[in-house]
DNA sequence: TATGAATGAGCATTCATTCAT
DNA sequence: GATGAATGAATGCTCATTCAT
């Protein structure tokens, strides 16, 4: 890989590190430039602005991200098992740790573009793999006929919720980054909820 | 009323709308007093400082809100309805838009004693008022046994993350202020999945 | 006496404890407004600035300071008791107590109008007493002829020195205000030196 | 020396100009800015604000000031001269020109521990050195006994006054820095009848 | 007389960004 | 590639002053 890849590389971890913990404004080049030993200055040879590093850094989810998280999932289990490890190791894969929600309506709308065609396919390409998870039980009869696009959503959006919840910027006790493992009990427990509710009885 | 009461109101509701659109940081005293008609100044004659305005938009949703809104719960109704009503009604009343998540950790750090007595404690209740529906629905055999207070937890968190997903600071067609009614529907659909894997069969 | 002025008194007071200890840039209109009881707005009632009180204030020193701090003064005692209780008793009559040391060139030159007319015409009135004395002690043989008027001005700047050094800004134990009896004892000590250098031996 | 250090000196420089002639508080960063041609925020590159700035003018002080104005004065004069050429040079030495006085009691609390630190062991290292030359005169019989510590106090007192009472400030005439001449025949004048005072006749 | 309410001007401080070296 | 140095624009906050009541 090239040099000047590895460094943008560095500068993305540390900032992705930075937006999660600060959030985007509180987060200053400076606080960047510090956690990669580089100067303030320096990320400007990399990097345009700071937004195009939070694009770069919303971006960098898409990636092999999903790819690996799925390739954790065994094909031959049961649609709950499936379901369950696959957020459970979502949850595991830290580095999109950028906290979406802590961005002002402002924020995001300037960032409209760059989120539009990333977060939200993302978001698709996740439910996508839920509903097809949940399509496949549907056909061989485990579970009743439902609107699984939706139920998949919302089960997206519960993972999401539920780390968010238990995430170090609320309890505060936590360093950001190593999220509390309560979050995976927390996840499998609702979700096992969720899920018996279309459970064919 | 008091003139400066009313005045002091109306801080308060702008403050309340910047904050849940903009969030802390970037929610300025320029962008409040633009929106009462008052100089940036004026509003320190009202208020010691942002954060004690701030302060007050939390504070305020504390108040008479979770005696209203289960006043709007039909007690003879069954567990189900209950719960989706509670929380249908708690969408409605639109005035804690004050987008909590939108906070930056290190925001959050400075007011964690306004937030630890005033947030919490209200969280604490609403989880209360459904972990009661749901233990008399135990006692009556409607629902199986269960963690009653953790499901109640995840209830919340859910309707909370399905708010904040269908809210307009995602989506951005709608103002903020008035929620999607599509927020009300999807709420009631997982909850009824939620509610569901409980049910005694 | 006028209703009027009695107030204006009042606030004349406040002033001159205000900016003695704050200094003038330091001390507000609300700090002084406080003091009298009466809202910051009220006391452009009276006074048509800030600037005017302060003129106010040193004005002040002028009126009969001068005439009763001098009827102490026993006129048949010999000249180093004279001109010590003049000092004494000026150190006393704590009214002028505005630390006219702590102006910035820039306050004082906006103020050089009133201060040339009041502040200079005292000193120069005081420094012309401590010359009348030394005069007389000259005509009756008790001290040696030198410019009388010089060492009057330097036995003045002498004891206003002394009386700063002690003053509770600088020790900060005291309040301002309750000037320190150390102040007596120092002056009286540094007078004596003073006048034994021009004794007739 | 390094191009950092410099700058740090210049802007050292003009703030000790600014606080000297306007006082901290009406001093700006903007004025400090002006005088060394460097933009208000510039200036935060070099201090972290305007009170470390401050706290540095007053520590410059200190340094080698005390060695290089006694190395002036000739061991083998007598102490009249001594003491003379000693708050001459002292006086000469215009870079501690800060305006000590011209501080508010308020801003003076706030920087107490710089200042019994620096100016206190600063006064009292001058009071010493006087004190010094009057003991050994003392011994020799030059001089009567007394308090040599209270004259040498009391001297110091009066030097700063009369060069307090020249100063610019007061008169408005010359430039600050520019001390006047006058001073130095004023302060060698009134010496003078001090140590006159003390005399063995 | 007195004051509640309002404001313009000013200040310390922060930060993204630029540029010469 | 990297950085020291510089800056414009913003932002929270203070205060003297005004004015209607």
């Amino acid at each position: 890989m090239e040099k000047n890849q590895e460094k943008k590389d560095l500068i993305l971890k540390a900032a992705t590190e930075c937006f999660g913990r600060y959030g985007y404004e509180k987060t200053t080049l400076e606080d960047i430039g510090k956690l990669v030993g580089l100067n303030k200055a320096s990320i400007y040879y990399y990097y345009k602005n700071k937004e195009s590093i939070f694009s770069d850094v919303i971006g960098n989810e898409r990636g092999d991200y999903l790819r690996i998280v799925t390739r954790k999932v065994d094909p031959t289990a049961d649609y709950v098992t499936k379901i369950t490890t696959f957020l459970v190791e979502r949850l595991k894969y830290a580095k999109h740790a950028i906290n979406l929600f802590s961005l002002s309506a402002e924020t995001l709308q300037s960032f409209q573009p760059v989120f539009q065609s990333l977060y939200q396919s993302l978001l698709e390409k996740e439910v996508g793999y839920i509903t097809g998870i949940l399509d496949q039980s549907c056909e061989n009869g485990e579970i009743i006929q439902c609107d699984n696009q939706r139920v998949a959503s919302n089960i997206i959006t519960m993972a999401d919720a539920i780390k968010q919840r238990e995430a170090p910027c609320f309890d505060l006790r936590t360093k950001p980054g190593e999220y509390s493992s309560e979050a995976e009990k927390e996840v499998t427990f609702a979700v096992s909820l969720f899920l018996k509710g279309i459970k064919r009885s």
